[in-house]
DNA sequence: ATCGGTTACTAAACCAGTTAAGTAAACCTG
DNA sequence: CAGGTTTACTTAACTGGTTTAGTAACCGAT
């Protein structure tokens, strides 16, 4: 490969005016050979791309972005502490999923992270401004988010990930938390636990409401005694200080249900710590289902979901609207119960017997692993009852 | 906010043009004025900067950035499936301190997932060719890394995480690996250890080269009678497998150091599996320090390193190699040994007396350093010695 | 031979900034 | 007050592509 090299040493980066030069033609001919446009004579355009190829011709995003054309590149801003992003898995594993299905297209993700609501959305202003992506991906929705109202005016390609609170232009993906969270009470409740508490995530999310009223509702409705809902933020720590505080209670819970994997590993922890057994003295099911339920002992009965595959559906679904498509609200798989070593029947003196109206299921270990692997039929929604 | 609409209701956006015109100057007054370039009078200056705020003008990017101004963004190009990426910790938390130092001077940060070598320097080639990225970030460097040839020829600022091998012109930040693994090592041996093993990350890169070196040697040193290395891949069932090998030989191994968090809480799951005790049966020593290490029961020993704190050191670096400051070599602060409830002495049965040639050290609780001022002294570890 | 239509190609405008060069007025100095 | 410098501003060239309008050549059909 030639590289020309101007006086300073430094590497002069060719421009269609070289290829242009090189190949004997002119510089319109030279971009419609370059972009399969029609204008020019097959050899011509097998010569002008050779050419390209043999200087090192590459385009030059700011001269094309600047006539218009796409950046290819997608932004997410993420409004937490920088430090943080690197325990919660559950991002790492999204925007994991978001690349698999950008980088198939050659599309490239922008990342900033920022401080606060004012921040993001000047972020997005600045973005749009600058036509740096083509598209935003929006995620931790709140009640009333004013990011939804930013994004439409801008009309900048917008998917949210999550329960679409009002949106009526943006594209969105969601799943069916609360009908996870009715499997995970029902399962539960068979099992004969009669105590139920729930370590929630930030209370201002919309999906934590959604999956709080869930909660309440369906233990309600299975005649649960006691269904507590503890705030947390996700974080081990504060996930570790709920559970203490549930299991030293007087009438401790005979389950736990966390909003989050890092929190029920910690909470585990915690029931070791004070001697009690898992499932034996208390059951702990878990929310999003990372490596980390299989390896903690016992491993953890998990609401699981394919968090790469939703970031993948989210990032198509970006990637067609801002190829023009209309944005529509996709409805991913709702996350499901995998039963691990975690949960049990609560031990005898704890629980009487007596089945509620919907019969039990056979319950035990309903080891669900295979399902997951290709991730096809992303129809069935769980056996939702009642 | 006045936000000028076209025919088609697409948000018009303003562009200095309409500023000039709206504050009654020449464009080449406009840029001076919001530039701070001198050549403006003051009150024209504000004049100029009121107007431009009042229509919502944002400078476009890819027209200054064709102008040869920086993209205000770095890349990391990083080759691994990206389905992978969400379960690896050390990439997140790297990546994390590289946001953390980033959005402080609202540098934005480019990912792209690649599939091999030859689409990682394509990535590289295109990146500088479309003026994208101001520099990069290099990792997981190999024996004879073809990047480094290709990054110093374009001459794009680089900053490469580990050891740098052979790059004049590149920056680079690295560790003492082999200083951290004969820390370990010396303190298992002093425990009484005899039959050491480790499971190690891809041999194929540098840093495995270095620490499989340090390990060899610093055993042999130590009068370790059995030494050996396992290759794996960083994954949970890769560092099972090799676990279930190690612990299922003849003469099991007392002690077992992993060269990731992710091995080595898999590796503990196994130990439990075979109905070993852990510290009792076989230490365990992970390297990288995740919440994960001490999330699980007992909790892990660790080779513990500020990981976000080492990406915010490279993305420093790599900031001051764009501004143009000449590429050094910075050493961060060396992995150090915390120590939990995963390591004690071997049971008697296992191991006599003898101490070897070099008087071991003191050994337990080194707690750690504080060489890096910004970061509180990452304290006190648990106490639980044997 | 001429007309219309297609094809292959070029010149030049355009995107939205930056910046070198130029100009007119104000200001300073001897 | 002539001459030089500074200040405040404008004009126009430039960045590297895309795209429109235009031209010349060639084709088949009158």
């Amino acid at each position: 490969m030639l590289t020309s090299r101007s006086v300073k040493g430094e590497v002069k980066r060719p421009t269609i005016a070289d290829v242009a030069r090189e190949a004997g033609v002119s510089q319109a001919s030279v971009s419609f050979a370059l972009n399969g446009q029609r204008g020019v004579s097959e050899s011509t355009r097998r010569r002008v791309i050779a050419v390209a190829k043999e200087i090192g011709w590459n385009p030059n995003g700011a001269a094309r972005a600047l006539s218009g054309a796409a950046s290819n590149t997608i932004g997410i801003a993420l409004r937490r502490p920088a430090r943080i992003l690197g325990i919660e898995p559950f991002f790492m594993e999204l925007i994991s999923g978001v690349e698999a299905e950008l980088s198939t297209r050659s599309y490239a993700l922008t990342l900033q992270v920022v401080a606060d609501q004012a921040a993001e959305l000047a972020v997005y202003r600045r973005w749009w401004g600058e036509r740096r992506v083509d598209g935003v991906l929006v995620c931790d929705l709140r009640v009333d988010d004013p990011r939804i109202h930013v994004l439409e005016e801008l009309s900048l390609p917008t998917v949210v990930l999550g329960a679409a609170a009002g949106s009526r232009s943006l594209g969105n993906v969601w799943s069916d938390d609360a009908a996870a969270i009715v499997e995970a009470v029902e399962y539960l409740a068979a099992l004969g636990h009669r105590r139920i508490a729930r370590v929630g995530g930030l209370p201002e999310l919309l999906h934590t409401a959604i999956r709080t009223d869930a909660f309440a509702e369906s233990c309600r409705r299975m005649g649960v005694e006691a269904a507590v809902t503890i705030s947390s933020d996700y974080t081990g720590e504060e996930g570790a200080r709920a559970t203490r505080r549930l299991l030293s209670s007087a009438d401790r819970p005979t389950a736990v249900i966390y909003d989050n994997d890092i929190m029920a590993v910690a909470g585990l922890g915690v029931a070791h710590e004070m001697g009690l057994s898992v499932p034996g003295d208390v059951s702990l099911v878990a929310w999003d289902d990372s490596p980390l339920c299989q390896l903690v002992h016992p491993a953890l009965t998990a609401l699981s979901r394919d968090i790469p595959g939703y970031g993948a559906i989210a990032a198509r679904q970006l990637l067609s609207v801002i190829a023009g498509s209309s944005a529509e609200s996709i409805q991913d798989d709702a996350p499901h119960l995998v039963t691990r070593g975690s949960t049990a029947a609560p031990s005898p003196k704890a629980a009487p017997k007596p089945a509620p109206k919907p019969a039990p299921k056979p319950a035990p270990t309903k080891t669900a692993v295979g399902k997951r692997s290709a991730r096809p039929p992303r129809a069935a929604t769980s056996p939702r009852t009642s």
